[in-house]
DNA sequence: TTTCGTCTGTGCGACTGCGCACGCCAAATA
DNA sequence: TATTTGGCGTGCGCAGTCGCACAGACGAAA
């Protein structure tokens, strides 16, 4: 809620916008729910809305005929979907899907555009995100090309559990085979390969992280490249808890 | 035209930057060689200069340890190196490296900078520009994902024909594989079914498009999603009299 | 003309992932 | 309890690509 915030805001990529910018971007937002599955952007289309997750995250995905969509990239509380408004573009070049559920505050892309034209000291931190966004999708490109499904999965675990709250979240092979752009048996034998070494397990969707160190070895250079990038780029959250004891390698079970 | 025009401007985005702002910018550029194997960028340094290539092009690349660079997308009369500079970034997130001779308008990367401080007006082509890469890289990321090499290689062959005068070109199967990132033997027998069905000619890295209509079934869908994006947000060259030409599908061999 | 380096053609076994299909099991439904 | 639904494990043959290696072919230089 704009004047009174009910929660605070965990968003780094609002908390790295001078005060000024921030209040009058949050004065326009409102908090909504992301719920699992939901479509919130389409590519091609022309943006209603731009969304700063707090908690859960989007995953930003690319459809060709005749195959599946593959995700590109995720939008957790690190950024925003609808960046590329900064851009003067009002269309989006990729699909939003909520793979986790959480919460959001949104705007008025229209409200957020003309915000960026009143406000050009915003425009740098988005500008900046766009960066980042361009960093990974190149790193995803080279990534799907030379990476094998093992290690691209121990990422895309990392990355999730980076945007989730706790170690536990929802995700079953099926979609996992999805984002990764492979099939759904090939998730199996991978997760079940992580599993018996017991970096993670796994229930009708519900996946638990057990090993964050071990998974960070058997995943691929990409997600530290990725955590760096965005460690360069963006503020740490203010709310540490929850992020810092996940930055520590642990291996805790249950 | 700054002061004497030696060439015509055939860089359709120096084109697309109103006449004030592109003297300016002209102003400030020298016309230099663009040779074979140059690298003018490198993965994460800090930008010299930007580069709007007039003929010949760039091809933007990612590495990562233990494989072998891949290209992300190309940059020839149609783009710039270095437009991360709009974003406020004065670092480049990839490598470029000249794939085919030409010349291109070389500007201080300080400088550059400056005029978009100056000349507002003139960042919206760029940023249009880095929208257009963003659809590139997502585009490049899904393609590696799904297609055969067979498809890519048409694909990049059309791409390069695009930005070079004539239709022939110097491109070793083995440079074609590392831009694919792909083997250089799996090149040589997709390129080899090309030149069956009559699509190519090549000999010793002079590779020669005979069918342009038959390069475009033979490749993959990307390659005409890329050509609207280009065509969407940027101007047709004034010059038409190549490119044009090109464009027209035909079989004419020699 | 000969030599040499580079470019290209080809073949081999191996691996990874594909597409599909079947069966098991847990949880939700009734 | 009986049925359905969805998630997971597994196996099969097959496509494509890998990694490597070697041989031929061409062009430039000596």
């Amino acid at each position: 809620m704009p004047s009174q915030p009910i929660k605070p805001v965990t968003n780094r990529l609002i908390n790295s916008f001078d005060a000024h910018c921030r209040d009058r971007l949050l004065n326009m937002c409102t908090l909504i729910d992301l719920e699992f599955g939901d479509v919130i952007e389409q590519a091609g289309d022309v943006l209603g809305h731009v969304y700063f997750p707090q908690t859960g995250f989007v995953s930003m995905v690319t459809s060709l005929s005749d195959h599946k969509p593959i995700e590109m990239y995720m939008v957790g509380n690190e950024g925003m979907v609808g960046a590329t408004l900064a851009l003067g573009v009002e269309t989006t070049p990729m699909q939003g899907v909520v793979q986790a559920q959480g919460s959001a505050f949104r705007a008025d892309a229209k409200q957020f555009q003309k915000l960026l034209d009143e406000a050009p000291e915003m425009t740098k931190p988005v500008d900046r995100y766009l960066y980042i966004i361009i960093e990974q999708l190149a790193q995803t490109a080279a990534c799907n090309s030379f990476h094998e499904v093992r290690e691209r999965l121990a990422r895309c675990l990392l990355m999730t559990h980076d945007r989730v709250e706790g170690d536990s979240f929802y995700l079953t092979h099926s979609f996992l085979a999805g984002m990764l752009g492979v099939r759904r048996s090939a998730v199996t034998i991978a997760a079940g390969e992580l599993q018996s070494r017991g970096l993670i397990g796994y229930s009708r969707g519900q996946i638990r992280v057990i090993s964050r160190s071990g998974l960070e070895e058997a995943s691929c250079e990409c997600y530290s490249v990725s955590q760096a990038s965005f460690n360069h780029w963006l503020p740490q959250n203010l709310d540490t808890a929850n992020r810092a004891q996940k930055a520590t390698s642990r291996s805790l079970p249950k």
